[in-house]
DNA sequence: CATCAACCCTGAGAGC
DNA sequence: TGCTCTCAGGGTTGAT
């Protein structure tokens, strides 16, 4: 499931040279619907045809493609993939919903088996975007007013810290590394994490982004390949299993309609 | 404002 | 081997 890290990793890979930044876009297959948010597909195909890719970001988990007069934003959601390649293809295609055609006869291909992912091609992302959070490595989001942020709710901290607009780019996985990190219990009121603790859930944030694209960035191939940042999980699915901390045993419980991993030890209700 | 259920989907894993 | 059933999971929407 991509995350901030994973989203990250197929942006580097997609902005390397000769990847898909300067290619002009000759065609467009739209072979799900629904994989796009909008416009409809008829026009899809008429406004992005002939468009050059001219640049290739990252805000919160959409990977965002600039081209000539609009911008191509990607959600990948659960299963998305993007695959670039050029001539025959031995990858297993069956769950390719939008493709692109590039003026030198390669093409992207947008992969997705769950169809949970979205395209949006739009003249401004700001209407897709508009209300995401901040950036998690955003300078200007200081430990002081990260810790405004949080006194500011009264929710569980986790499903806050999921919610893309407290915060963009979290997902369930790093969202679990953090508390257990910052030594905090998943359904914590985040007006009652003291300041100390705060400060050391955004350092615990960014380490653990920071890990995790330095683990898929180790990928050999600049296609995203998932990385092995899995096994280097200390809590996201080691229910029953030892914690690497004090021994105890891992538990499993759903917080938000979540799937929710914690030491009950090192991370204890009261906070 | 906070919480919650349903929905969108498929494949993996469990149970038989 | 193979069938049926359950469920995860990001984000949106609508209800409480």
């Amino acid at each position: 499931m991509p995350e901030l890290p994973e989203v990250e990793t197929i942006v580097r890979g997609l902005r390397a040279a000769n990847t898909i930044v300067e290619k002009t876009i000759i065609n467009s297959r739209v072979l799900w619907q629904r994989s796009l948010a909008v416009p409809l597909p008829l026009e899809f195909q008429q406004l992005i045809k002939g468009q050059k890719i001219l640049a290739v970001d990252r805000r919160g988990k959409y990977i965002v493609i600039k081209l000539t007069s609009q911008s191509l934003l990607i959600h990948l959601r659960m299963s998305g993939d993007i695959f670039v390649e050029s001539g025959e293809s031995n990858r297993n295609q069956k769950h390719d919903r939008v493709i692109l055609d590039f003026d030198d006869g390669s093409r992207m291909s947008f992969n997705d088996t769950r169809k949970f992912g979205r395209i949006w091609l739009v003249d401004d992302p700001k209407i897709v975007f508009g209300k995401l959070g901040p950036e998690p490595f955003e300078e200007s989001l200081t430990p002081e007013i990260f810790f405004e942020k949080l006194n500011r709710s009264k929710r569980q901290i986790k499903p806050l810290l999921l919610d893309q607009t407290f915060m963009a780019g979290m997902g369930n996985i790093y969202t679990d590394e953090s508390l257990f990190i910052a030594s905090i219990h998943p359904t914590t009121p985040a007006n009652l994490i003291l300041f100390e603790k705060t400060a050391l859930l955004l350092s615990a944030i960014r380490e653990v982004l920071s890990e995790g694209i330095k683990r898929n960035g180790a990928s050999i191939d600049w296609v995203y390949r998932g990385g092995d940042f899995q096994n280097h999980f200390k809590v996201y699915q080691r229910d029953g299993e030892a914690c690497h901390r004090c021994g105890a045993i891992l538990q499993r419980m759903v917080v938000g309609q979540r799937g929710t991993h914690f030491c009950p030890y090192c991370q204890p209700k009261a906070a």
